[in-house]
RNA sequence: ACAGCAAGCCAUCUUAUCGCUGUCCCUUUAGGGAGAGAGGAAAGUCCGGGCAACGCAGAGCAUCUUACUUCCUAACAGGAAGGACCUUUGUCGGUAACGGCAAAGGUACAGCUAGUGCCACAGAAAAUUACCGCCUCUUGCAAGAGAGGUAAGGGUGAAAAGGUGCGGUAAGAGCGCACCAGUGGGCGGGUGACCGUCCCAGCUGGGUAAACCUUAGGAGUUGAAAGACCAAAUAGGCUGACAGCGCCUCGCUUCAGUGGGGCUAAGGGCUGCUCGUCCGAUGUCAGUGGGUAGGUCGAUGGAGCCUGUGCGUGAGUGCAGGCCUAGAUAAAUGAUAAGACGCACUCUCUCUCAGGGGGUGCGACAGAACCCGGCUUACAGGCUUGCUGUUAAC
RNA sequence: GAUUCUGUAGCUCAGCUGGUAGAGCAAUACACUUUUAAUGUAUGGGUCCUGGGUUCGAAUCCCAGCGGGAUCA
């Protein structure tokens, strides 16, 4: 799988980007994040989950009356990390995963959460290139069940 | 040249691709372009302010906090300069104890001579003390016993009632005197802390206030989750109508209502408490305007930065010129690749010193959250300055 | 962002107006029992979170740091 070395990943795109017609796959702009306080206790009060180490996935798909694309969620908890400089990294790369690989998601909208939490489980930290396998394959789960 | 210490400064850089958050411009469903985008500690939240709301007739208590002096500052538990004391080193004097001088480092450094408390064990006694001892008197053949004086000597302890000497005395004692140390007063110097080869007074009083406390200052309380504005749903406040109302008084109509004013119970407000002081008699229906979710502001031009220059020992401050330098809000400032640079290890080349080339690894501490001034703590590596030591050369 | 509490034996906690650091459970050994459990007896085990300071003397008082909680929309 050439999930693991990221860069030859990213030199295909354009052909997968013409195929799917999104000609720009890669942003990550203010719609695509969850922001509300609302939404985010229906998440984690409603939502279901499963745990691909060292990430956690939450999702839920409230219904009609959310329009727009799947919104997404990074946490890393406080108690594992204490350093903040470790936690905005961790999320950082988090994101950065999401971001190169959301086509996943984007190309079957039916079967997609609405709303999705990645929670960051491990204890220490991991490469890039190790989160963002884990990331690939918690993504074509969610889009099975 | 190397090593150590102290102070100050910097704290990786460049390019490419894809992204994120504001600003400006062009077009506007969408987008495109330009330019900006973490720190010396952004951290800990230990202090001080700005700012905001509430409170404030006034007084007292309580609570917290500061503590050598003068100055700096918006203010400070911060800083600068100075004083006193302590430690170390060097040097001089001296047999030594120790003292003088110089340098470096340190000090929560007001007051136990305002009062109260405490000082384990040991010791007679831990603050108006007397075990042994010394001395006097009485008694006794003597050993000794009793009454008293004394604090020089012994021993205990972390600490024992100024030190040395001479006189003095029954023995002793600042009891008297000389010198030394301290304390208080005077005089002189200094803005002051304080200092003095000066004068006077035998005044000699243990330690502990990071024990209670005293003295002298300071602090109103709460913090941006403050606060202001726009504004769904639901419940409450104001206006009108209707019904009702403890006491006193005045007015209007009228013989029962109505309006105004005052007093008071319960209760409530005013800083935590007290004094004191102020407010203070109801329910149902219709309308209205506030406010919550959410959003906008607060919120980034400021005790601002840089350069020059004047004043000041210095912290600082005046003047002139130039500059605009993050503003997020489940929270932007990133990811990947290549190269450069620095450090460490290793291999190798030129005769050694020294240097060149290759490979591998690493590049710290750490992320703004209203904003400033400090303090404290963390920190790979590098640079500058000063001091000390060692070695080499002259 | 703001406020506040706490750190003592392997565990849960006392001791905090300064003067040799303790209890319960646990551990080890012995006794009792055919054996285990229970019970009894004895024993060991402490950088009193760390570093400074005040004091003759600090777990206790003061300062700084580190760790662990709690509250406030």
């Amino acid at each position: 799988m050439s999930i693991a070395q990221p860069w030859p990943l990213m030199s295909m795109e354009p052909a997968n980007d013409s195929k799917a017609g999104q000609p720009n796959s890669y942003t990550f702009s203010k719609e695509e994040r969850l922001c509300s306080k609302h939404l985010i206790a229906l998440l984690f009060s409603k939502g279901s989950s499963f745990n691909l180490y060292p990430l956690r996935f939450v999702y839920y798909s409230p219904g009609e009356e959310l329009q727009g694309p799947t919104q997404l969620l990074v946490s890393v908890p406080k108690r594992a990390f204490k350093r903040a400089t470790d936690r905005n990294r961790l999320k950082r790369q988090i994101r950065e995963a999401y971001r190169l690989n959301k086509h996943l998601i984007v190309q079957s909208p039916e079967q997609a959460p609405r709303l999705l939490g990645i929670l960051y489980i491990g204890k220490e930290k991991k490469s890039f290139d190790a989160i963002q396998k884990k990331l690939i394959s918690g993504l074509v789960r969610c889009l099975s069940k």
